[in-house]
DNA sequence: ATATTTAAAGATAGTTTTGTCTTTTATTTT
DNA sequence: AAAATAAAAGACAAAACTATCTTTAAATAT
């Protein structure tokens, strides 16, 4: 459904959610192990996410690292795709037609627009910090299991 | 949410369905116009789609082309998706675990897990031949808006 | 038989996405 | 002030996706 970075980007933000705060900051290292994605990769999501402190902040040198306040913790999750211009994927055409609306519909249109409304509100409704609860009860993972050779 | 591969090749099966048969077959000029997607591109795709005649079928040569029978007309796009293997996309977690389920869940399982099964029963129940009428009907469209510069 | 038509197949190239590695900058600790 | 730490930034590379062009093979029509 979305890319590989907005999939870390997920992952990352509820981790720090879950495990960071102001006092306690997480090394870009800690949470891509923690959530099994690649590091540099990781760090350049986490670059675009802590632009101008949007949802997530950074501070750099010793017992630096990333982290969230309460206040973005709050925040939407639809707010991370926004970020990455990802939102978009909410509202695109199955068929990819640029423009698909109950004026000019493609013809799966009346039927996607039952499922597409439930989807964006799932994006909206859900705050980051509700994700975090059953990740420390052991009850969610935010973690690939590692591939066996 | 597909790939332009899966779009390109869901609007050619559903104008191939609308407009031809085993008596009139359409030429992948055509078919890639009344799409508007790139020519050879969609020949490749229609080249997959034809093996074995799962989905549609080709002739070469003078009055040569694709069509589909009636049978075919009435498989289910859930069809298309899997002879292009992008099925898959309608069971991937959202975080992009690859495990991700009731015993293993994400974050946002439960959640999806709402949404998930509508989506895999509309191409599920849909059927090819349903979506082609609005097209003729003038109803519902296939072809992207050409954008102007 | 030959020429024509049309899809199949192959080669190649551009673009985007994903990933790695190195250098730089900011901050803190000693 | 110097050294150490950690993110920021830049360069680069591999892979996947999208796209175009050319050649080949099959079928039909002349």
């Amino acid at each position: 459904m979305f890319t590989k970075t907005t999939e870390y980007a997920l992952r990352a933000v509820i981790y720090i959610a879950g495990k960071g705060s102001e006092e306690k900051k997480l090394s870009i290292q800690e949470i891509a192990h923690a959530i099994n994605a690649p590091q540099h990769f990781t760090a350049k999501i986490l670059q675009q996410l802590s632009a101008e402190n949007k949802v997530i902040s950074s501070v750099r040198g010793p017992n630096g690292g990333f982290f969230m306040t309460m206040k973005t913790k709050k925040k939407p999750i639809m707010e991370i795709l926004k970020l990455l211009g990802e939102d978009v994927v909410l509202d695109k055409c199955v068929l990819g037609l640029n423009e698909c609306s109950g004026k000019r519909p493609c013809p799966l249109h009346v039927q996607y627009i039952q499922i597409r409304p439930q989807l964006r509100e799932m994006f909206k409704s859900t705050k980051i910090i509700d994700l975090t609860n059953d990740i420390e009860l052991g009850k969610a993972f935010i973690r690939s299991v590692s591939k066996k050779k």
